[in-house]
DNA sequence: AGGATAGCCTGCGGGC
DNA sequence: TGCCCGCAGGCTATCC
């Protein structure tokens, strides 16, 4: 799923369920599934926040992190098919499909009564569940390698960890550590509203197209988290729902359809082992 | 530094 | 109808 506003639409929705819930039980389906970070050994249930009340759900790029009252942190990463879903154990179940698959479980308690659960889906198992100590553990070594959230980057931010870079922008954008968030939907995306060819290299962008490219990528993220996201097969926010996004993209997926602006037909490529669509000719 | 490749997995759609 | 192939939102390791 996975890209920056599908993972912050998951957690605005998982927010209701979790903030002030308590783990009655964690339980791992997968041994490979979760880790411990720093050390080679499975997560416990403790590890995977038995016992505790949740405070806070952060994210920071792709990356979510559920935080609790005591300071036990779990990473999550949804990889390329993850879900994350909030069963109210009600009448609205979750749907059979979504029972397959399940690697993680955690059953909720709320001012002492049952709560829900919540499961951890991956079919394709790329994502997986990460624990450690701390939130300092948490800023200061789990996520010391991811750059600066791409919800809110500036062209000061974005430049400086450009600069001197010879390589293709669309490549760089994908790199978390220049900054967090933007997967293969949404470089194309930012860039095609940024007017910037993806294989324009980096060293050659001028400060006006990398205002412009910052200012897309802001945008572009925070129109998608306003549709809930793109659902292009799997991607599904807490309470099971499918985004709409994927109806607005402007290139992604549009490869031989004509260009939404000029009406051209839009171009494939392939750059860094990734499909990539521009218009050749509203992109320079 | 950064490009290319392979690998981790399942599931879907297209072509035959 | 069914089988094989390629491809997919992510990310890492390794080799050049």
């Amino acid at each position: 799923m996975p890209e920056l506003p599908e993972v912050e639409h998951l957690r605005r929705t998982l927010e209701p369920c979790l903030l002030g819930a308590t783990i009655r039980h964690a339980h791992l389906h997968r041994a490979d599934f979760a880790w411990v970070h720093g050390s080679d050994r499975p997560a416990s249930p403790r590890d995977l926040l038995q016992g505790a009340t949740i405070t806070e759900l952060r994210r920071r790029g792709k990356h979510l992190a559920i935080i609790a009252k005591d300071g036990r942190t779990l990473d999550v990463h949804l990889g390329m098919s993850g879900q994350v879903i909030h069963d109210a154990c009600d009448d609205a179940a979750v749907a059979a499909p979504h029972r397959t698959h399940v690697h993680a479980r955690w059953t909720l308690e709320r001012n002492g009564s049952p709560a829900g659960e919540v499961l951890f889906r991956d079919p394709r198992r790329f994502g997986g569940l990460v624990a450690v100590e701390s939130v300092n553990a948490l800023e200061h070594d789990l996520w010391r390698n991811l750059g600066p959230d791409a919800l809110s980057i500036t062209a000061a931010q974005l430049s400086r960890n450009l600069t001197g870079s010879r390589r293709a922008i669309k490549p760089a954008l994908l790199d978390q550590g220049v900054l967090a968030g933007v997967g293969n939907i949404y470089a194309d995306e930012a860039l095609f509203f940024s007017g910037i060819r993806p294989t324009r290299r980096c060293s050659r962008l001028t400060r006006a197209e990398i205002t412009r490219l910052a200012a897309s990528i802001r945008r572009v993220l925070t129109r998608s988290i306003r549709s809930g996201g793109s659902t292009l097969r799997d991607y599904v926010d807490a309470r099971g729902s499918r985004g709409s996004f994927q109806d607005l993209h402007a290139v992604y997926g549009r490869a031989g359809k004509p260009c939404r602006r000029c009406g051209r037909s839009l171009r494939s490529i392939v750059l860094g082992q990734r499909t990539t669509v521009f218009c050749t000719s509203c992109q320079k």
